[in-house]
DNA sequence: CTGAAAGCGCTAACAA
DNA sequence: TTGTTAGCGCTTTCAG
């Protein structure tokens, strides 16, 4: 019994074996029935789909498992402190995943990996096989885990383009769409535009910093050194870094923001709003990936959105591709990302969305 | 194999077996030593854990589970569509359940349930034995899942209080909360005060409902027919309603909203910008939750903390003592909850607050 | 303190 | 088309 205070006097469920000896059957041909295998003949397979139902008879998973060397659980790394699994933009993307790997009978787990043991603990759900595949998120510039999963007999996917070829990995177009971004401010007129970075190292930030500099670039725009308010992704993070800034002379001159998630661009809304800075007229905002609030905070936040929820359906069918031992069409996936103009850029008479 | 593309020729993973015979002592003894069976001598069982660690030996989950006849996964069951796991209440709280749980060696597994085979969909987690234990949300009134859960033994735990007896539950103290609401509205001087529903059938929204009715008879207002506006805890939902309900009739003299929970008055929030309306000079709102947004929509919203973490923290330790066989001191608990004013019902020139 | 042996409930060769 | 027979890798009596 799982539990005392649960061992209720309830007939035990029934099994595989009970069947067999209940149709007359072999637990071999009610297993294959069961299993719609073919081979065997029509009526004996219903006969016993008949009787298991009469019987309420259900499989037990974790005997099934065991034979069939498998789990049926995905394991899904998801950033770590000081961010969590309640970043708006993790929660849609775990919602996509959940429901492609839901429908074929998979189950997401989601361990709390503290910040140094995340090696340890992917090694951990591969050999205490947990896990029959992982995903993974935010890829790093210079990336250990990749070297250790390479080890392994295990299929995973990356949400975010790697620097190491041979990885499966579905990604938003972050470099064009940092790109479609900035160059929206430039078209508005801006050029001392400002930019708030998130976790230095991840290939995302360096992936959005280079869109953000081609489209200065291209207009004679250097990136200056005071230009950047280093942050982590986080909308305390950037709220703090945001105020500071803007008490520093750092900020003297600058007419427009692009930060590089959606949470840091609402904490710099809050950062300027208790500096009495006026967003758009003082300094125009852009933001990135396309998070809900971004579509009611005020003023409204013009932002890139990434599909997010697709993001994580394809991460998903990706994986169960590869746990079916089909080789995906491709290997790495770019999905387009659209810019979104809001209040945030534009002001409110110009444009013409509504709050 | 798992999956060809995967099958690289890798040494198989050492399994207990291995480990018997390489210590020169049973497969007995090395699970006893490996799970510290205070029967083994303490020389051998160090001499067993050595070995463990010089082979990287890992146990395997599966097996171990299958001998233990257990899983180590519990089930969440969060609401159903038009909410999702998106909804930020509910990240929050799935946080700190996975946060307590996690740490004791549990997974949790959050299956994609549709509307209407909750019931069925639990039947089969239980009966195909692929979790210890269960979570629910959102007990309604008339609640059909309770009375399939005592046929069962699996321990269970409710995220809100429900009507039968004997069932564990931790919840928020919503009467007291949505009183608490509606008497800060009430004092401010509002008497003509409007109310955002959630589903209908729903306990907390009964009692949310309750507390705000009885701040008004307390001053001697009835709540009238044409005061409720009627939604579902969405956004998008309330967002439509009030807008519907501004152009009505039914809004003419009220000078506040109590929403039943902060996602809901977010969307009201959107229609009332919409609309032309000024909050909180020309309707006061207030909601029920304090969701992260809460602190930086525009205005601020004032509403009534739940500590959502802390909520799913307690779900998860309640369980957990089930599983383990303890019974809880408490079969029942409410958290306190505490009204956080904001811009949203007083005016920014009094309201210290800062944006 | 340790070992032998019998499962846990299902799947999968291999035979028939 | 079906049955027989071994497992899957671990835990747990029951003996010693």
């Amino acid at each position: 019994m799982v539990c005392h205070s649960f061992e209720a006097v309830m007939m035990m469920p029934i099994t595989m074996d009970k069947l067999a000896k209940q149709s007359g059957y072999s637990k071999a041909t009610v297993s294959r029935a069961l299993n719609d295998d073919p081979r065997v003949k029509k009526a004996t397979r219903q006969l016993i789909k008949d009787l298991a139902a009469k019987y309420n008879y259900r499989p037990h998973a974790v005997a099934s498992n065991l034979a069939r060397r498998q789990t049926r659980i995905i394991g899904l790394l998801i950033p770590r402190a000081p961010r969590t699994v309640a970043d708006p933009f993790f929660l849609e993307f775990l919602h996509g995943v959940n429901g492609t790997l839901f429908n074929s009978g998979y189950s997401l787990l989601v361990p709390q990996v503290s910040p140094d043991h995340e090696q340890q603990a992917i090694e951990q759900l591969i050999h205490e096989h947990r896990v029959d595949g992982l995903i993974l998120t935010e890829p790093r510039i210079k990336d250990d885990r990749i070297a250790a999963l390479q080890q392994e007999s295990i299929p995973y996917v990356f949400l975010g383009s790697t620097v190491e070829p041979d990885v499966f990995w579905v990604d938003g177009a972050n470099e064009a769409g940092a790109y479609a971004a900035t160059h929206h401010l430039v078209e508005l007129g801006h050029r001392q535009i400002a930019v708030i970075t998130g976790e230095p190292g991840l290939i995302s930030t360096k992936n959005r910093m280079n869109g953000y500099r081609r489209a200065l670039k291209e207009v004679g725009v250097e990136q200056e050194r005071h230009w950047t308010i280093q942050s982590d992704y986080t909308r305390e993070g950037a709220l703090e870094a945001v105020c500071r800034w803007l008490d520093s002379r750092d900020s003297q001159g600058i007419t427009a923001i692009f930060s590089c998630n959606d949470t840091m661009a609402i904490g710099a809304l809050q950062a300027l709003k208790r500096r009495q800075r006026r967003v758009p007229e003082d300094i125009a905002l852009v933001g990135f990936d396309g998070i809900e609030a971004a579509s009611y905070v005020d003023p409204t936040l013009t932002t890139v959105q990434q599909p997010i929820f697709k993001l994580g359906r394809t991460v998903g069918s990706q994986l169960l591709q590869l746990l079916r031992g089909e080789v995906p069409a491709e290997q790495q996936m770019i999905l387009p990302l659209e810019l979104v103009v809001r209040d945030s850029s534009v002001p409110r008479k110009i444009n013409a969305n509504e709050g």
